[in-house]
DNA sequence: TGTGGTTGAATGAATAATCATTCATTAAGG
DNA sequence: CCTTAATGAATGATTATTCATTCAACCACA
């Protein structure tokens, strides 16, 4: 993951994860079937495991803000925690398309579930409005996570992702709009 | 582009451009240096003269609020109208780092720069709230649009890409709050 | 305890395939 | 006939993958 993480998948060498890990290029023919399979036991595993931790974190809490704060916050701490993983997984989806488009459908599919009823929930709570369009947030949340992460993986994980939590929260319930024009419109 | 689009940068050939554009191997290199360099003029040129129409269109508005909406509706159409130029766009960010940083980077930054513009000129006019974080909300705005993007690129172009502006324009100025909740917290 | 044999993990040099780049040759236009 | 553009086979570098060999650990038996 260092070296992908450093180079790219297509631009990573055999011999240099080989020489990262320690061993001889054979080696890593002992544990993967090929170079791709790496990235395929990559998703399989390690990626899957940290996003299905999302789901109990959810489930912490229970009405709909607490559990979108909670969703984002585990998610910003897992990243901030492996920089690495963070930028394979941001850098994957894009670069080997169609070597790992099963692993990462199911694992996008799963987030944007999550995120969707989370949005119910907080329709019926009363807490988000009924009159957005429900298959937009949920591409547009986790793209602004996206963007808040890659600006903190292009600056070096120099600060504290964790700490973007409740700016995020805020802009997403709130928006950027003055109140006063808010409640003009409706 | 088309190939670029199709398989990513590291992936295409010389010799499936060469075919694509119906000519023979070696007369690429007389119109490029080499392979980068077709990536390279990409950034240099295409790229640069779409994003330099971004700040006409939004001088042709006035107030901050239509200065946004035209910068979106605009970036949607001209992504719309070349699907290649999205996809190699989306994904030559993260490809080929090294490669491009600087073309990219300058770009970028201009795009942030008047986002941050309009922010700025809608808390003078009082449309757009003070007290949210500029630094955030000007990778966030991108960020989202970019997964309404990706999306849309995602399922093969088949949708109006362009109507997506007023639904995230709501979202971007009302967020995903109530009303009620939110003028009880100031 | 010492000895010989067996196992299988690890090695890294050799192989084979891919592909960017070059350049001697051809073709067209004036 | 000369100039310029285009060609595509040949070259050379890179690199994923293989496999014959090494070596350390373990076991059985005297």
């Amino acid at each position: 993951m260092k070296i992908f993480a450093l180079r790219g998948f297509y631009q990573s060498t055999i011999s240099q994860i080989a020489k990262e890990a320690g061993v001889a290029d054979g080696t890593i023919y002992l544990y993967f079937k090929n170079k791709d399979d790496i990235m395929v036991q990559f998703f399989t595993y390690k990626t899957r495991q940290v996003f299905n931790n999302f789901r109990e974190e959810v489930q912490r809490a229970d009405n709909a803000v607490d559990k979108l704060r909670n969703l984002i916050q585990r998610q910003l701490t897992e990243f901030q925690r492996d920089q690495n993983m963070a930028l394979v997984y941001q850098s994957a989806q894009l670069q080997c398309k169609d070597l790992i488009d099963d692993q990462i459908m199911e694992i996008s599919k799963m987030y944007l579930g999550i995120i969707a009823e989370i949005i119910e929930q907080g329709q019926e709570e009363g807490c988000i409005r009924k009159d957005i369009y429900t298959g937009l947030v949920k591409r547009v949340i986790p793209g602004a996570i996206d963007a808040v992460i890659n600006t903190w993986l292009h600056a070096g994980g120099n600060y504290d992702l964790v700490s973007m939590t409740e700016p995020l929260m805020d802009l997403f319930i709130r928006g950027i709009g003055s109140p006063v024009e808010n409640n003009i419109n409706p």
